[in-house]
DNA sequence: TTGTAAGCGTTATCAG
DNA sequence: CTGATAACGCTTACAA
């Protein structure tokens, strides 16, 4: 492998007046870097950033960490971010952290180590003390998911609002008997579109039945057990909303299973807008959150922290819409 | 930010020693190990892998080139190849070439300027010279689609057998007017899946009708589209064979539109026996890959070559499964 | 316009 | 067991 010194040597220059030729400086005489291109294309050339990185003391790396990949809004939304990741010169590196505590510390350790300049944090597990302490001296953000009272720039919907809006759309389609299928983990976003849920009845003056709150650990098949289990009740609910779509699709399919009609006999609303609420017979009525505004928010935050670290922190709240289909009755 | 010259003035002892205590080598006095730790401890410290990486050369980070990141199948395999490469030290970066050949060979760069260790490449859009060219100098190897007459280490299922056993399999249950809806661009599994379902056709005695062939951008909607279409023929076909589970979801689609029954009327087969696939109603028969087995063998065959860049490069066809559901008819 | 040389933060060699 | 120092490959004052 050649390097930056064998280039001068063959173009018979100084490793200096290299480095000026590859990094377009334009005090090079036009015949000096002719000569110094000719050597670099002999030599097949190529940088190594590793040297450069540690000069500068960058990475030009963005690393964002995900709790899954499985599920489609965190796959699209990197779709997204990575737009604009490329756009500004910078590499995207994604990790998985499975929700795991310990995986999710170590890849944070690659902002310390300087492997990265920046993290963009999805559903973070560490403690609020840690990111706080990494925040201060570290470019990193929260995104979707997110610690609350950090010192960090968040990027978000208003959760709240939007278990609120679900609710009431299947209150104003008349419902009263209303589940809602949620997470047993204690995620910000499930905790507070819960708080909307709650409130939306409050509001409407229906009487909250706690058998009507149920906890599952979020996939697809267990909800699709809570939901045969709720349908064998006394007083069934007539409508359902999930806070994820791939659990409205559990939710769905077991309705179907006891020979129900789905937007006619109960409805059902999911959340995210994914491909599959689309795909799903009946197409889900779903809440969308602006996933490509999303990304690119987090992208600009998190540049303008690597920037400068010391940037204003901001809480950014996007707006959700609510997306009608099939799976509620269409009677408004 | 602290650099091991700090530790070592505040310690009192020599970078070298530091060095020592970091990487854990066993020549050094109990009494001054502790010292070290204690200022390391006192001071924050940590290393700066980018010195360390320029030091050895190396960056323990392995790059996954995916076409796309919303194909359920390329998602599973990342958390599979996931799981291998942490116990091995080495981090994962990702990154989503889109099938654009420049972003491609961008990536590919990586590998070059030393930004990463090594590449598994899935669904190559490079030339076949230029990937030879950096194979003879670089870690890299080619996972599930690939180029044909490279010298690359590839891992992959034999595409065209179980093109064979999807097309035999409805052959079986009595069809012989089967479709088979592909992909219009040249990936090497569609080209040898689709050989698998004329071989099959030909073997059973059945002519082969090119209007059956029909190919697609790969996606649910044109595959739904494409399905319409053919059930409006003279002569619709009484099963189809889908390269992949969302097209699959799409045929399903455009058959219940039409008020037809999949699975009674009408045959599906999918690929890669992704989430959607049991999800879908009827959940959908469809040829499986052993996608843990192909991440770890990927892994450890990138680890190998990152080792020893002149290790024997292989060929490793895995087994494929036919996994029978209910868009098939089951008295076979 | 070009060259010299210091420096980025490590690790490794060699001497003591 | 420990310390000095060269080296990894690059960028960047500063000098010429």
């Amino acid at each position: 492998m050649s390097t930056i010194k064998d280039v001068a040597q063959l173009a018979n220059v100084s490793v200096a007046t290299v480095s000026r030729v590859l990094n377009n400086e334009n005090n090079v005489k036009e015949k000096t870097k002719e000569k110094v291109l000719k050597a670099v294309k002999e030599l097949n050339y190529t940088p190594n950033l590793l040297a450069r990185n540690l000069r500068h003391s960058n990475t030009k790396c963005v690393l964002v960490l995900l709790p899954t990949i499985s599920n489609q809004f965190y796959s699209t939304i990197i779709k997204d971010i990575n737009s604009v990741v490329e756009k500004e010169g910078y590499n995207l590196m994604i990790s998985i952290t499975e929700l795991d505590k310990k995986k999710e510390e170590a890849y944070i350790e690659l902002l310390k180590t300087k492997r990265v300049d920046g993290i963009i944090l999805f559903a973070p597990q560490i403690s609020k003390k840690k990111l706080n302490n990494i925040a201060q001296n570290y470019p990193i953000i929260q995104c979707s998911e997110y610690l609350e009272n950090t010192n960090t720039t968040i990027i978000t919907i208003d959760n709240k609002k939007a278990g609120f809006d679900a609710t009431k759309y299947l209150i104003n389609l008349g419902h009263k008997n209303i589940a809602i299928l949620t997470s047993e983990k204690p995620y910000t976003s499930a905790i507070l579109r819960e708080k909307g849920y709650r409130e939306a009845l409050k509001k409407s003056k229906i009487k909250i039945d706690e058998n009507n709150i149920i906890k599952t650990d979020y996939t697809y098949k267990s909800t699709m057990e809570e939901t045969e289990k709720l349908l064998n009740r006394e007083n069934p609910p007539t409508a359902i909303f999930t806070i994820s779509d791939s659990m409205a699709i559990g939710a769905i399919k077991a309705i179907k299973k006891q020979g129900k009609i789905v937007g006619k006999d109960i409805d059902i609303i999911g959340f995210d807008d994914t491909i599959i609420s689309k795909i799903s017979d009946p197409d889900i009525t779903t809440i969308s959150q602006p996933r490509f505004k999303m990304g690119e928010l987090a992208m600009k935050s998190i540049l303008e922290k690597i920037n400068d670290n010391n940037s204003p922190n901001k809480f950014i709240t996007l707006e959700h819409t609510l997306v009608v289909r099939n799976s509620t009755r269409l009677n408004l």
